[in-house]
DNA sequence: CTCATTGATCGACAGACGTCAATGCAAGGA
DNA sequence: TCCTTGCATTGACGTCTGTCGATCAATGAG
């Protein structure tokens, strides 16, 4: 945690002008990379997509999704594929149906924010 | 981790049909503000300056931000703006100037968030 | 008071997004 | 073969978003 306290507060002592050089930045395309995951989770049908992989023990198929939500099928399938495309989901078919799952190999970024939906509403997580 | 391995890849014997009922779904409040965080840094601009926020001993102002980024003085204010809506950030103008630093009190994901953002780039963090 | 500076707001524009109905398509079953 | 089923894709629609130029309010200097 940054260290802002009161005394940070008061007026830092800009005499004129203003402008500092600020620090920290970040590479571009590292940036770019925690952008791209937070897009691909910004959505709360997307987040509890997620959730529901996270949570459970089988790939699950679009039908199910469809079941739970109450959304079009095709809207399912889109928002599906803005997971599979941010590298967060894989996607198998069988048969008729495709089933989907966590990525295993996804992104360290996205693998931590898959661990906040997980921990989200559990004792002890706001 | 969720425990997907190669078996549960092989597919479920669902011998009829399809439609299980999902499990783990959060309360629709709560998947409503993990999608609020996440949109409030889905864009690298935003990333970028909660990132300089967040290493920054002293609060930032806008005209920082402005010659950091390539972007317009409104354009600055208005991200500055979707921070502040989403809490992460608190603004307090003092003379010309208005300084913004990280909310403090900003919500539990919000701040796991940032954390993601601090340690990404750093040694270990992909 | 007059003027320059900082930054918030407004208006506009292009592009992205969420959603649905319609369509296409592959895999089974009759 | 024809029909049904599960799902991806397409096309369309309204809304949201990122960006900028122009403008405005507030502050401070002269």
């Amino acid at each position: 945690m940054p260290n802002i306290t009161a005394s940070t507060l008061d007026a830092p002592p800009r005499t004129k002008g203003c402008c500092q050089p600020v620090a920290g930045l970040l590479p571009e395309a590292t940036a770019a990379e925690l952008a791209r995951v937070f897009t691909a989770l910004d959505d709360p049908t997307r987040v509890q997509m997620v959730r529901v992989l996270a949570e459970a023990s089988e790939p699950v198929c679009v039908c199910d999704f469809t079941a739970a939500f109450a959304l079009s099928q095709p809207t399912i399938s889109h928002h599906l594929a803005r997971l599979r495309e941010a590298g967060v989901v894989t996607s198998s078919r069988r048969g008729l149906w495709s089933f989907h799952q966590l990525n295993p190999e996804m992104a360290p970024a996205a693998a931590e924010a898959v661990r906040m939906i997980r921990a989200a509403g559990r004792p002890g997580a706001g």
